[in-house]
DNA sequence: CAGGTGATAAGCT
DNA sequence: GCTTATCACCTGG
């Protein structure tokens, strides 16, 4: 075990809805260790997702073999593979049978900076360093600098053995005043945006920018309309 | 601002 | 079966 082995969350934390735990969840560490090293992000700013009753949750048409996990053991990671190119991470919460969990959508690199930084900049080739903040500022960079894929889909964080943990908070007690919460709509999705299901830490240079979701461009008319063309575009 | 990328599930035949 | 719209995003210009 490495050095942040060992206080990892109990299960129990992960017991009640997602709206309840996701507040909470800011200020626990996730960490990462491999045969790379240890890294680990300081969550700055989550989101959460019900199950039925929650139009905007992967598991709102019920169970599949890609939600599967969100219906499982509280505790666990479910990671999804979205965009062609991105992986996110949530935390899963309630009772098996019902689906639950909490987006981790950005957070501070406190170990491992240089590992999360390679990582970030790998297959990139000639791109500017990325900056300190924006290493896990957004739920597909948190997942690329911890090294985060679908192979760990079903993780369990709870357990002090594992290779990706959920560590407790670290804002209480560290002699730094502790951050004032913030709460609003969650980021680009296209249902429910009504809801302020979204949890950051108030101010922190760390949490990504709200990006109201856009509707899709639509593809482009074949030809532009004639002259004189008297149809009704729109 | 637009484009890249691929999984997913609804809708069709 | 097959097709198509959608998706909780990031990056470079």
């Amino acid at each position: 075990m490495g050095p942040a082995g060992g206080a990892v969350l109990p299960r129990g934390f992960f017991a009640g809805h997602a709206l309840e735990v996701a507040p909470r969840l800011l200020g626990c560490v996730l960490a990462h260790e491999t045969g790379e090293g240890l890294a680990t992000v300081t969550l700055t700013e989550v989101e959460a997702y019900e199950g039925q009753a929650d139009s905007a949750s992967h598991a709102y048409r019920g169970r599949t073999s890609r939600n599967a996990v969100m219906f499982g053991e509280p505790g666990h990671a479910y990671v999804y593979f979205t965009y062609g190119m991105h992986f996110c991470v949530n935390l899963v919460c309630l009772p098996e049978g019902t689906a639950s969990a909490v987006l981790l959508r950005a957070g501070r690199v406190t170990d491992g900076v240089a590992l999360a930084a390679a990582r970030r900049m790998a297959g990139r080739n000639g791109a500017r360093q990325v900056a300190e903040n924006d290493l896990a500022r957004g739920p597909a960079r948190l997942c690329q600098a911890l090294g985060i894929d679908r192979s760990f889909d079903g993780a369990d964080v709870c357990d002090p053995a594992s290779e990706l943990r959920i560590l407790p908070s670290v804002l209480a007690g560290s002699g730094q005043e502790v951050p004032r919460t913030s709460q609003g709509p969650r980021v680009g999705i296209s249902v429910a945006a009504d809801r302020p299901w979204r949890f950051w830490l108030t101010g922190d240079p760390t949490v990504s920018p709200y990006r109201p979701h856009l509707p899709r461009t639509r593809p482009k008319p074949v030809s532009p309309p004639a002259a004189g063309d008297d149809t009704i575009h729109r």
